[in-house]
RNA sequence: GGAGGGGUUCCAGAGCGGUCAAAUGGGGCGGGCUGUAAACCCGUUGACUUCGGUCUUCGAAAGUUCGAAUCUUUCCCCCUCCA
């Protein structure tokens, strides 16, 4: 390794972010980012119907590519997903209809350019689905051009593949190619965009090795290869988990305030990596902060995280509403709220109707549970009855705050 | 192809004719302590309920029985060993 201060600025601040595992071929990386602006692209499956917080680093990536002048290709893998890689994975995944893949990718796409800069044209973000090249592919001939390339000995040393031989579990032909058209892909790219990197998470350098291998094969020329590592709570648990499922980089699937809990309740050990992680804050700005207070700094984090994905506004909302939810007792004006018909209320409907239809729970045995454990509070006074009617008693000037637990407020306006 | 083992509630994993809505652990949720953190302590964790109960769950279907997660038959799926 040569001089850390003479690295390039673009890998430097990738390590000093924490982005960094392995790379390829790191000091002629290191040269070739310092010579000219690259392309390097992210793959991103779709099979899920959108992105959660699990792909935000590679998301990072592309941005500091950006950042640094890289132009940066999104991959979709809309030919992959129809085959499904085997890579930490215990059992062959499900397989999902055409329609599904497609609809998935638009979501996708959508998420994706929420975070990519698309203004300069020099570092715009190109869009490319691997099902473009893939679905056309001759049997034969792809065998004979690309298939020589592999060994079969050598495919049997990879992680993902000698893990389910180990276990004895099955894992399909189909799956087994999954490699091959990974390298198949950065190769297309190589050939068609001028790509010249791959990144990936820790789980990817495998399949991202082989690509290098391929390019450099089949067409003698040099590519790189650049993983992230596998984040890891201090808690141990998962990234990306809430009580309310998946932690989703999706305006219609989670709200700006609960995006915002996410990062405000974040472990305390693990502030300053995510401020490095995920904020665009200088590395200098956050060593210049990281002794301040820690709840300065969580709120730091989730502003300029929330930022990133809802915009300015609707952080500092969020930012207020968490305020006026948690410290005082005002009915917070920024907090999530739902309308309520006023004829609704006339029904004399019960505490627990009034949740149900709030939607912030849907069994009635888990609502009496709650009521029962001191949990459901209305204007901050605690609900002991399950049976309280709701009327327009409760409200003041047509509002009313609805409690449950410490974390989860809503606003209920009477219309 | 032959011989065994197994599929249980969110997960792991007990139960093997009634006392089973099903032990225990994890996770989740709620309460306490605090800082919307961690750790710790307590409670809770199928649905509905007029709080008496009622209904639906133990791979699927059919059957035996007053009564089945537990027994029988068929089917589906997984695993282990031998060829």
């Amino acid at each position: 390794m040569w001089n850390y201060r003479l690295m390039n600025k673009f890998l430097k601040e990738f390590k000093d972010r924490g982005y960094f595992y392995q790379c390829t071929n790191e000091d002629e990386l290191s040269r070739l980012l310092d010579k000219k602006k690259i392309r390097g692209y992210i793959g991103f499956d779709c099979t899920a119907e959108s992105l959660h917080v699990g792909s935000l680093l590679q998301i990072m990536c592309l941005r500091l590519m950006q950042k640094h002048g890289h132009r940066p290709i999104v991959l979709i893998g809309g030919g992959t997903t129809r085959i499904g890689d085997p890579s930490g994975k215990d059992k062959t995944r499900k397989i999902l209809t055409e329609k599904e893949i497609n609809k998935n990718i638009k979501n996708i796409e959508k998420i994706l350019k929420n975070f990519l800069n698309s203004n300069n044209p020099k570092t715009k973000p190109m869009f490319v689905n691997n099902f473009s090249w893939l679905k056309g592919l001759n049997y034969i001939s792809f065998l004979r051009e690309i298939g020589k390339h592999f060994t079969i000995n050598k495919m049997l040393t990879f992680e993902s593949v000698k893990m389910r031989l180990e276990r004895e579990q099955s894992l399909s032909y189909m799956e087994f190619n999954y490699m091959i058209l990974q390298a198949y892909d950065f190769l297309e790219l190589n050939k068609k965009k001028n790509c010249v990197l791959q990144i990936g998470g820790s789980d990817q350098w495998g399949n991202i090795v082989n690509g290098v291998d391929l390019i450099k094969r089949y067409s003698n020329k040099e590519s790189f290869g650049l993983t992230t590592p596998l984040i890891t709570l201090a808690s141990g648990a998962k990234m990306g988990k809430t009580e309310n499922g998946a932690v989703w980089l999706d305006k219609n699937l989670l709200s700006a305030y609960d995006y915002w809990q996410f990062w405000r309740n974040i472990d305390d050990r693990d502030v300053i990596k995510f401020l490095k992680f995920f904020t665009d804050l200088g590395i200098d700005e956050i060593e210049k902060v990281k002794n301040q207070d820690i709840n300065y700094l969580k709120i730091l984090l989730a502003n300029e995280a929330t930022s990133m994905l809802h915009g300015k506004k609707a952080a500092k909302n969020s930012e207020q509403a968490a305020k006026e939810a948690f410290s005082g007792s005002a009915l917070g004006s920024n907090l999530p709220s739902i309308k309520i018909l006023s004829k609704d209320i006339d029904k004399k409907i019960t505490i627990i109707d009034l949740i149900i239809i709030s939607k912030l729970e849907k069994s009635k045995s888990e609502i009496r549970r709650l009521i029962k454990g001191k949990a459901v509070k209305i204007n901050d006074e605690l609900i002991s009855d399950e049976k309280t009617i709701i009327d327009k008693e409760f409200f003041n000037e047509n509002y009313l705050k609805l409690s449950i637990g410490k974390k989860r407020h809503l606003k209920i306006e009477l219309n």
